[in-house]
DNA sequence: TTACAATATGAATGATTGCTCACATTTTAT
DNA sequence: ATAAAATGTGAGCAATCATTCATATTGTAA
């Protein structure tokens, strides 16, 4: 990013005072976003619902799908930020251990924000960039749990086995989120879910 | 959510003229859509595209959510109507008979028009009706095949089976059209998603 | 205090675009 | 042939909305 001079870091003022319209232009975005829709969402309104002016938002996002763009990848950070807390240290379990793991793993990440996951999933039109948020750094992480298990995996082709994991447990999860969303209370889903998995990938 | 306007035609056409019109119109709309993309896609251009005047467009389709809807409506019943015509005179076929023959429909039905599919699913905003085009036929054929091979089904829940098969093979079969098509013509993703589908839902 | 930088303001603009309507043309029915 | 119905025309209206910019306020450093 920008050059730093070696000082000791300082709070600037400054920088806590546009911090906070930056946030509050995130978080009216959401709050617009979640409870009016997509086609509701105006640059004037967002301005507005955070309590600041429409020429700070374009202080601090250059056009519209900037703004959008930021506050999709903010929510992507945090779904795969908590995936991760619930990830850590998998490395001496059994596959269909660690595909359990996986799930839960995406069902917590699913409920961090529904609605706005919802809206920003079927509302917004994607652009190609935005549709790779998600998705990439999941597949890197299945993609270390299963190449250092290939002698109890089943298929062969480890990237179409990646590529249908994720998809599968992507897709499963985001319908029940958005159309069943009281599948997710029960054990069962969780359950079933893996179990399709686990009987595919493991060896018999 | 703003209330919606009216999505059905204006108009019905009498006269061969009047149904070339909306023809034309439909048309024009797939290649603007196809070539240029949403954000292009104005009522004035698809006239124009269909050699037809604004005033016709609006003779047959009350407002421009119509007429995306109307053409997600035809396009959703040719790949029904496509899948369906693979999945005649399954009466006596094994489950994973059928799944094979299910997957071979889903494909064929992808292939109907894969960048009008795309476009139509990641560009357009979805609204509730529209999300349901696809869904709701394939779970009723779905349903009918398992219930009746229940004996031979392992999972207990039949809703909840009937869900997560459907979503599975349309998610794969949707990102396969849009992220991974050169997969399509291989045998050996069909092979798979039937192989992984198979083992989950026969008993053993 | 003073000078400067960072941040905030919001009325105004410019461009887009969905859609209407008064009227013209073509087809059908009698 | 004539009326009525069906269909077609396109200039222009009206509303929306993203974005700009000249100006004002606030914080920082000396």
């Amino acid at each position: 990013m920008s050059p730093e001079p070696a000082a000791t870091p300082r709070k600037q003022p400054k920088q806590e005072r546009s911090q906070a319209t930056v946030e509050a232009i995130l978080t009216a975005t959401t709050h617009i976003l979640t409870e009016n829709g997509y086609d509701q969402l105006t640059t004037n309104r967002v301005a507005e619902r955070a309590g600041v002016s429409i020429g700070s938002l374009y202080q601090y996002f250059p056009n519209k799908k900037a703004l959008i763009f930021a506050l999709a990848e903010h929510h992507a950070n945090e779904m795969v930020r908590l995936a991760q807390y619930h990830l850590e240290g998998l490395n001496n379990l059994t596959i269909p251990e660690v595909l359990r793991q996986i799930v839960k793993a995406a069902i917590a990440a699913h409920a961090v924000n529904p609605k706005l996951h919802r809206v920003l999933h079927e509302q917004i039109p994607h652009s190609e960039v935005m549709r790779r948020l998600d998705e990439t750094k999941m597949e890197n992480m299945l993609r270390s749990f299963l190449a250092q298990r290939s002698d109890q995996l089943q298929p062969k082709n480890l990237e179409l086995t990646i590529f249908m994991v994720e998809r599968t447990i992507r897709a499963l999860l985001h319908g029940a989120t958005i159309d069943r969303p009281e599948l997710l209370n029960t054990g069962e889903f969780e359950q079933e879910l893996m179990a399709m998995l686990s009987t595919y990938l493991v060896k018999r």
